[in-house]
DNA sequence: GAAATTTGACCAAT
DNA sequence: ATTGGTCAAATTTC
């Protein structure tokens, strides 16, 4: 086991321990302090997501040599898109408001299903430039089930602050300090299934996929090295940012392990 | 009138 | 030939 899992699985169990300790005291209606408890139950989940955050990035880049499910070779089209950045999320409704804004320019039907695909792009795609696309489709009737797969990432958030670092602009992973925890949240939500995830557990006994039929296309590969894309998180105002390129050397340590 | 959406046509990949 | 993705003119909405 690596040191930063180690120190991840060490901060988790002091979670743990903090938070049965937590529910004692309630249950026992204790005069005993509970804040303190709680402060060491959110910095221990915290630390520990932040480890898990930093050893992901690095496990993903490992794989990137080495991919597990080599489906197809990522398309290459005439619009520039190389690249196997496609993130998706089943949900069981739309997502109209994901935070940021977008401009459908186009609708399909889908041979494998009896609901149309919609097409989005970044509505300040000209604008600053910005290449992310999603689409969504309802791909299962009841209870409904809608599947939005993001395509590329945004950058018209960093043009838009206009923040001096051009790492922003080349894709550099950011993430604001007042929304740490969403983004950490968002990061182990497990209904964002990455494709590469997917691709794995739906194999069917007949070798079918459903799923895949509807989403996973030809031009839908693993994401190899890029899946900390996933980190942006919607516009809000600026300030407060930080990358999560730094946050492996953070020295946020309030166990001191 | 501007902005956003719809929809048929077009194109590239297979 | 078929399919999915994109374009752009037409249409709708505000």
């Amino acid at each position: 086991m690596s040191n930063g899992v180690e120190k991840a699985v060490e901060a988790l169990l002091r979670g743990q321990e903090s938070a049965y300790r937590l529910k004692t005291v309630l249950e026992h209606s204790s005069s005993a302090p509970t804040e303190p408890l709680c402060e060491t139950v959110l910095d221990s989940f915290s630390f520990a997501l932040s480890l898990f955050a930093s050893s992901n990035r690095e496990s993903s880049r490992s794989k990137a040599t080495t991919p597990v499910v080599a489906r197809k070779s990522p398309k290459k089209t005439g619009n520039g898109e190389d690249g196997p950045e496609h993130y998706r999320d089943d949900s069981p409704n739309p997502i109209h408001d994901d935070g940021f804004s977008w401009r459908k320019y186009g609708q399909k039907k889908i041979k494998t299903s009896s609901h149309q695909r919609c097409y989005y792009r970044c509505a300040y795609a000209k604008d600053r430039n910005c290449e992310a696309m999603k689409r969504v489709q309802q791909i299962q009737d009841s209870p409904p089930v809608y599947r939005t797969t993001y395509v590329r990432k945004h950058i018209c958030e960093a043009n838009a602050f206009l923040l001096p670092n051009d790492e922003i602009a080349n894709g550099s992973n950011m993430i604001r300090f007042d929304t740490f925890d969403q983004a950490m949240s968002e990061f182990f939500r497990p209904q964002l299934t990455p494709v590469e995830q997917e691709a794995i557990v739906n194999q069917g006994e007949d070798g079918t996929d459903q799923t895949m039929d509807l989403e996973c296309d030809s031009n839908e590969f693993l994401l190899d090295d890029e899946q900390s894309w996933r980190y942006q998180i919607p516009p809000c105002s600026p300030g407060n940012f930080m990358f999560l390129d730094d946050l492996s050397e953070f020295d946020y340590n309030p166990f001191h392990l």
